[in-house]
DNA sequence: CTGGAGGAGACATCCAGAACC
DNA sequence: GTGGTTCTGGATGTCTCCTCC
């Protein structure tokens, strides 16, 4: 596909540099419209905007309108194959991983002053790579380029003191591998400080990675180190995720012990363990354990539109403070910082792997365990069984999985970058779809199993158009599925399953903050990979809303994505990496028995004057469900709501007829998009589902499929 | 407009039965 | 057959949020 869109910027820069940059602009000029959403309930994730361009619903190869609105660092690339309905744009990933020479991803204007240069740490520049061949192609891809970081008025920062790189304010800030809003910002070659390659041990912070982590950061180097007077004495912390036996009640970061993380009351729940079982005593926790909130300082909010505001300030500052910290610090991750102590017994110790900042010791930035111990043996002096024994065997499985080339680098994209589906001959299809709800399982719960497709067995994942011998690597991990940007989930965490009943073998990677589930796709299985092998599990709220920098709201906020990714080498050295998600799948025990639930519409689009009966498939509708049609300005408030006339008799619990109501504007002159929900009584309501109104003279063609419309429209 | 009370809903945990080893 | 573990569905106490007055 052609992009349309103009790249302006003088540089000549890396795409990893341009999607870093777009990303912070995306960050610091879109987050406005990306928490939009904040306007609205917890159920309105869809802002209500009309469409210049028709767009497609669910077209994985095409850019959503999101990517349009918010400026977002996507693009499209060559047009693929849909497959499969997906209601809620399901795949975001309407983007090259690839920037075309020239092109910027958007069309976002450049931001006033003020500005910042940044040194972008080159990734795989589309334009180098296409000038250089293989063999410099290593040399090259270390080359600078700045870039112009221009940002917002200085007035909008919360907190100038932030800007000292000691003062991160999101503990994923230093965790370049997971979130561009940070890796995007990375100084990487500026100083000896911020090179990727850098020894561990140099940071700015005077800490080591190793100290920063919660294996070796003792009392005083970590403000969120457990109290010697904690429970969780005799836990092995790992990974920010320490051992939590089944029942028990693990310590909150904040030091509120037994009160929980939740401020004030203690959370929610009972929580009435302690590490042995006991009932908690409040622990007064020392002075300098915690700078978290006091029992009165919950972070948890509700979600109303003001708080929601308020958090979309909160999101934006933080974005524009983890930039700037970006510029300022190194990678080096502090994965102590705003992490829940807690684990759990399934919970293994993958920190190694979050040393994604390999040397570069040439095109294998191995990760092998051969390298691991060569190159790494005072790491792994703390963390021998972690990473190297993480391939976790699965006994009955007949084939050794030779592990493929590594892609835990530093030039892949990060977690929350929009990828394609599809790319040149490579397609990445999820041949079965998940169930719609699975109940995710608590850390204190057993597991729940592995997620099931919705026709029964396992989602199935195929890679199409992959001819080589090699095996590859498929990453799973939890996203999110609201209608902003498909990220990792803050409160769900993909979780391996194993069994005799698993016939997939897998091994878990922590990436930051996000548990990677890693499955070999095997020429001889064609490149399909069945995954009956990954569950979900959900964090506490409490925990991950008292994290640093998280600004996400667990509350209702139960809907994910099985986000699937695999990293091809290319011959010259490139590396394509495709990205498919799942429908949604909402996780939650009463959401998954009351909310209804729309999986399919009939219809998408239809003209003003409406009159067509529409199909709605999904779950849990009732003889007394409603069908509301909503439209909503910008600014959240209420432009048009009507009901929809339900066809009563028709309705069953997986099916619904409902007549499109007619618009309250005949002469709409482009499409508009507008909402739908089922409602099931009072606050029982389906997530929006999006409808297009067209203007009555759009002809029947084009109206039937407004996928290949978006297609024609941004080729 | 503000604040309190009451109810509804969400969360996190517990329990129990079934299935499996 | 027995006991342990895991999976699964349901129940429930506590807390938060919403609505009403």
């Amino acid at each position: 596909m052609q992009d349309t869109f103009c790249l302006s910027v003088n540089s000549k820069f890396s795409f990893g540099a341009a999607a870093g940059k777009e990303r912070g602009l995306q960050l610091l000029t879109s987050l406005a419209a990306e928490m939009k959403s904040a306007e609205e309930d917890a159920y309105s994730y869809t802002p209500n905007v009309s469409l210049s361009l028709p767009l497609g619903m669910g077209n994985p190869c095409l850019a959503t309108q999101y990517h349009t609105l918010q400026s977002s660092p996507v693009i499209s690339v060559s047009s693929c194959h849909q497959t499969g309905y997906n209601l809620q744009n399901d795949n975001h990933a309407a983007s090259g991983y690839y920037l075309p020479h020239g092109l910027r991803p958007n069309g976002a204007p450049a931001l006033e002053s003020p500005r910042i240069e940044i040194t972008a740490y080159s990734q795989y520049p589309e334009d180098e790579v296409e000038e250089s061949n293989t063999d410099d192609h290593v040399i090259k891809r270390g080359v600078n380029s700045i870039v112009t970081l221009t940002l917002p008025n200085a007035d909008g920062y919360r907190d100038p003191s932030c800007l000292s790189p000691a003062s991160s304010i999101s503990s994923r800030s230093c965790n370049s591998e997971a979130s561009s809003y940070e890796s995007s910002f990375y100084n990487y070659d500026n100083s000896p400080q911020n090179s990727p390659w850098q020894s561990p041990c140099v940071s700015p912070r005077g800490s080591s990675s190793l100290l920063s982590c919660p294996h070796a950061s003792g009392p005083a180097t970590s403000p969120h180190h457990s109290p010697s007077t904690s429970p969780q004495i005799g836990a092995v912390a790992e990974e920010g995720w320490p051992a939590q036996p089944r029942g028990s009640r693990p310590n909150s970061p904040s030091c509120s012990g037994g009160g929980g993380g939740n401020g004030g009351g203690g959370g929610m729940g009972k929580r009435k363990y302690s590490f042995n079982g006991a009932p908690y005593r409040q622990t007064s926790c020392s002075p300098n354990q915690s700078p978290t909130p006091s029992p009165h300082g919950s972070p948890r909010v509700s979600v109303t539109d003001e708080n929601w505001l308020a958090n979309a300030n909160q999101y934006t500052n933080s974005a524009i403070v983890a930039a700037i910290n970006a510029l300022t610090t190194d990678g080096v991750v502090d994965m102590g910082e705003g992490i829940p102590i807690k684990t759990r017994k399934t919970m293994i110790d993958h920190s190694s792997s979050m040393s994604l900042k390999v040397e570069p010791g040439g095109e294998d930035l191995c990760l092998d365990e051969e390298l691991c111990h060569e190159d790494y043996p005072s790491r792994l002096a703390l963390k021998k069984e972690n990473y190297c024994g993480g391939f976790l065997d699965v006994p009955q499985h007949p084939y050794p999985w030779s592990k493929p080339k590594p892609y835990l680098s530093p030039s892949l994209p990060a977690l929350d970058w929009q990828l394609p589906s599809c790319s040149g001959p490579y397609s990445l299809q999820i041949e079965l779809q998940p169930k719609s709800h699975h109940r995710a399982h608590y850390e204190t719960e057993g597991s729940r199993g592995a997620v099931k497709a919705s026709s029964g067995g396992h989602p199935v994942v195929q890679l199409y158009g992959y001819m080589e011998s090699e095996p590859l690597t498929l990453q799973l991990f939890i996203g999110t599925a609201d209608d902003r940007l498909l990220r990792p989930h803050a409160f769900y965490q993909v979780h391996r399953i194993t069994g005799k009943t698993v016939s997939t073998a897998s091994h878990e990677v922590m990436q930051s903050n996000t548990k990677l589930l890693e499955i070999p796709l095997q020429p001889e299985n064609n490149m399909r990979a069945i995954i009956d092998c990954a569950g979900i599990l959900k964090l506490r709220n409490s925990d991950i809303e008292l994290r640093k920098g998280e600004t996400d709201i667990g509350r209702k906020n139960t809907r994910v994505r099985l986000v699937f990714r695999v990293h091809i080498n290319q011959p010259n050295g490139r590396t394509v990496s495709l990205q498919a998600s799942s429908n949604p799948i909402e996780c939650s025990q009463r959401s998954a028995q009351e909310l209804p639930l729309v999986e399919k519409q009939s219809v998408d689009s239809y003209p003003a004057s409406g009159g067509k009966m529409m199909l709605l498939s999904g779950l849990n509708f009732l003889p007394d469900s409603k069908v509301m049609f909503v439209e909503k300005a910008q600014d959240g408030h209420h432009l048009w709501e009507t009901e929809a006339k339900v066809d009563k008799d028709s309705v069953k619990s997986n099916s619904l007829v409902v007549e499109i109501p007619r618009y309250r504007n005949q002469r709409i002159s482009s499409p508009v998009q507008v909402n739908f929900y089922v409602c099931n009584g009072k606050r029982k309501r389906s997530q929006y589902q999006r409808f297009n109104y067209l203007p009555p003279n759009v002809n029947e063609i084009i109206r039937n499929d407004l996928s290949n419309i978006s297609v024609h429209t941004h080729a």
